[in-house]
DNA sequence: GTCTAGTTAATTTTT
DNA sequence: TTAACTAGAC
């Protein structure tokens, strides 16, 4: 029986349709919470245990290493004693890359040939413009990247452009660009992330035997967030399931593709993900079934009633609706604040309070818009002593000072890598400056050579020093033949100085960075561990035919995963993230903040994409709602800090598109003055006329103007005193005080991570502990005794 | 060549 | 506010 079935029991009939589906196209509309991986990774190991599909059939795509990761974690737990390895689990572009080094010489690129990330591709771009004579008063060096990205993403090479792109002022010139671009990335062997897609779209178009061999080999296609898919990827995934060419195939010819995706939750518009390619799935492949997945398993009855009743406002819907038999839970409270400062203070004082409830910090999301938004509740949560974790930024493989280091280890992979030779030859500065490199540039040109490969041919003065780099990078080679890549990172970290010069600058700059540096040798052992590759073996020597070096390997992977900046992810901290990172994501305990009309909507959105843009921004409201599993807060500001100034807020249109029987509103603290105008509390909005006078100034006989007890303990400031307020509210939360005179709240200097506040003190003696919040640094563990903290 | 003061613009982001 | 970039002083 079914029933018995441990690969189907406790699905729903959905789920188990989805996972049993015979061997056809099947389009998988799997709404948030409603257990899509799930789905996802027991297709696959029922697919493989009917004997429907071999693991070397498989072809699993994703958009996130993470998620690939969890997949295959997933499927290994539910197949045990079945071996995962001939499987293709990865991202797209993780795919493209093992295609495009095993088939490197079909593709017309050299086997080692590097990606570069999108900050090398911008400082490609500016060569690319410097050379043309072309400045960034004609075009900004950024849209020509942008052009340059669409263009590939719809599959279009230079030679293929046909009329002027619509988005692109001057598109003429960035077509010549695009151009001298696309030569430029040949000569030097550079692939961007576009390429990596392109060239082995093109690949499978052009090379018969190739496509034939991968379409005879994956029987199963199975792609998650096909939502976010481009153009470019879509058919990528129609070529390798043998719809690439001509019309559709007979049925049971080609291979299946089972497409999971939430139209929903499409939030990338803004970056090439084309929605429409669910559309075209299901005319183009022939789908004749579409399942939806819309029990949810996360959140409670108010909160979906709140998801469903704002993305009903959405036009253009496959159509969806979440319901859960979890019960009704608790309606969402939201919550006006007279300014950014005090929203932050309520959503300190209730994550403060649920946690002396009971709950965990890590239970609790604060969401926001934009980037720039946390800064006031850091800075609260930093005073209240409340640890958190802020989600995103730049991740370790992009840091400034980390991808220095890289740029040395490029260099000795390969000497004639311009854009490394860029970014090493004058890091740390060795007077090597733009008229220096204007000149090499010149000579290389004209003798047809790399700049490394021109150095040599330099004359006069600035000569010496270029010669005194190009010395360098080789001693490093010489240096480092033979020894592992560990040991060949710690020889670029001392002979390159960089490892002197951050300890020097993270003196004077109270920053961290030389640390960063010598992590790069643990994330090279960590690598060679995960790739099963001998941590003694020679750095520089190809372990095999068709098998690329272990530093080629390691720097594919660094800008292919340029590696989370999770550190403490373990840690009990509050999360803090943008929209846009928490998809995906599930919290007990979700605030969305900056509910303001222009802000979230944001109004560059509605600026730029009009109705469409409202839209998507509909569904980025609909994804952070749904990142709430028991409790959600709605929260806004009359006045907020934003570029540099006060501004005056209307509270969001996604307010009044939430039925009023699934909120609560909260009172606003008392002693609101009369320019910030009126808080709405009873209800909602009282009509959408009345409303869109946002926060005009509220008619005399109600209720609640004047003197109201705050509902909870702040009370409202004037702006000037409201943004440095620091005052007695703070001190209810500090509660333990312990011996060694260290206690939570305790404001501390450390000499690497800069201004903190203790969070907490644990052990006693010398074995005293201190966890320290910093501003820059985030949540540190210190031994009391043995950490240089200074109390300030 | 390098350092510093002034100007400008301002979502969201994975690979 | 702040980060990124440019012009001008040393």
């Amino acid at each position: 029986m079914t029933q018995e079935d441990p690969l189907t029991a406790g699905l729903n009939p959905q789920q188990r349709e989805a996972v049993t589906f015979p061997d056809q196209n099947v389009l998988v509309l799997a709404g948030a919470g409603s257990g899509k991986t799930r789905v996802l990774t027991s297709r696959i190991a029922w697919l493989i245990r009917e004997g429907r599909a071999r693991p070397s059939g498989i072809l699993a795509v994703t958009f996130t290493n993470k998620a690939s990761r969890e997949m295959l974690e997933r499927i290994e737990r539910q197949m045990p004693g079945v071996s995962t390895r001939g499987m293709w689990v990865g991202t797209f572009h993780g795919l493209c890359n093992r295609l495009l080094r095993v088939h490197a010489a079909e593709a017309g690129l050299q086997p080692s040939f590097q990606i570069i990330d999108q900050a090398d591709q911008l400082s490609v771009v500016k060569r690319v413009m410097k050379a043309a004579g072309v400045g960034k008063e004609t075009i900004e060096p950024r849209a020509v990247q942008n052009y340059i990205s669409r263009m590939k993403e719809e599959g279009l090479r230079a030679s293929e452009v046909k009329g002027p792109d619509m988005h692109t002022a001057n598109a003429a010139v960035a077509l010549q660009l695009y151009r001298a671009y696309e030569r430029l990335c040949v000569e030097e062997g550079i692939v961007d992330f576009a390429e990596l897609l392109l060239r082995s779209y093109e690949l499978l178009q052009r090379n018969e035997l190739i496509r034939r061999h991968y379409e005879q080999r994956f029987s199963h296609i199975l792609v998650d967030e096909f939502q976010d898919t481009n153009v470019l990827q879509y058919r990528w995934l129609k070529t390798l399931a043998g719809y690439g060419r001509g019309p559709v195939r007979e049925e049971g010819a080609a291979n299946t593709i089972f497409a999971v995706g939430d139209d929903d939750q499409s939030i990338y518009a803004f970056r090439g993900a084309n929605v429409g390619n669910m559309d075209d799935f299901r005319r183009e492949l022939g789908v004749r079934k579409v399942i939806r997945l819309e029990q949810n398993y996360r959140s409670t009855g108010h909160i979906l009633g709140a998801a469903n009743a704002l993305i009903g406002c959405n036009t253009k819907r496959l159509g969806k609706n979440l319901w859960t038999d979890a019960g009704e839970g608790s309606r969402i409270q939201v919550m006006p604040c007279p300014s950014g400062e005090a929203e932050a203070r309520f959503v300190a004082e209730e994550i403060e309070s649920g946690h002396s409830r009971g709950r965990a910090y890590r239970d609790f999301a604060v969401l926001y818009r934009s980037n720039a938004q946390s800064r006031a509740i850091e800075s609260v949560l930093m005073a209240g002593g409340i640890p958190y974790r802020i989600y995103g930024g730049h991740r370790f493989f992009e840091r400034a000072h980390v991808k220095d280091v890289l740029a040395y280890l490029r260099l000795v992979e390969n000497p004639s890598d311009n854009t490394a030779f860029l970014r090493a030859v004058n890091t740390p500065a060795r007077g090597v400056g733009a008229k220096t490199l204007e000149k090499l540039a010149e000579t290389a040109r004209a003798a047809d050579l790399s700049l490394m490969g021109a150095v040599s041919e330099m004359k006069g003065a600035a000569a010496s020093k270029l010669r005194g780099f190009g010395e360098l990078v080789m001693g490093i080679r010489r240096a480092a033949s033979g020894r592992s890549l560990t040991d060949l990172v710690r020889i670029v970290l001392e002979r390159s100085t960089l490892k002197a010069y951050y300890a020097d600058l993270d003196r004077r700059e109270k920053s961290a960075k030389a640390e960063d540096l010598a992590e790069i040798v643990n994330a090279a052992a960590a690598f060679l561990k995960s790739a099963d590759i001998d941590p003694e073996a020679d750095a520089m020597e190809p372990r095999g035919e068709d098998e690329l070096s272990p530093l080629s390997s390691f720097l594919a992977l660094a800008t292919l995963e340029a590696g989370d900046n999770q550190a403490g992810a373990e840690a009990d901290a509050v999360q803090l993230m943008t929209v846009h990172a928490a998809k995906g994501l599930e919290f007990p305990v979700v605030f969305i903040t900056g509910l303001e009309e222009n802000l979230f909507p944001h109004v560059s959105s509605l600026r730029e994409g009009g109705q469409a843009g409202r839209e998507e921004e509909r569904r980025l409201m609909y994804v952070a709602i749904t990142r709430a599993k028991r409790e959600l807060y709605l929260t806004y500001a009359a006045r907020r800090f934003i570029n540099g100034t006060y501004q005056n807020e209307q509270q969001s249109s996604f307010l009044d598109e939430i039925p009023r029987e699934h909120l609560v509103w909260r009172r606003s603290p008392a002693g609101l003055s009369e320019e910030a105008g009126a808080w709405d509390e009873g209800g909602g909005r009282r009509g959408a006329a009345s409303a869109r006078g946002g926060w005009a100034g509220r008619r005399s006989g109600d209720e609640d103007s004047g003197q109201e007890r705050a509902s909870y303990g702040y009370s409202w400031r004037p702006r000037g005193a409201d943004s440095s307020y620091n005052g007695s509210k703070t001190e209810p939360l500090l509660k333990k005080r312990t011996e060694a005179g260290w206690s939570a709240g305790q404001h501390v200097r450390h000499p690497k991570f800069g201004k903190g506040v203790v969070i907490s003190v644990s052990g006693s003696g010398a074995l005293t502990k201190v966890q320290v919040a910093f501003a820059g640094a985030g949540v540190k563990q210190l031994l009391a005794a043995m950490a240089k903290l200074e109390k300030i």
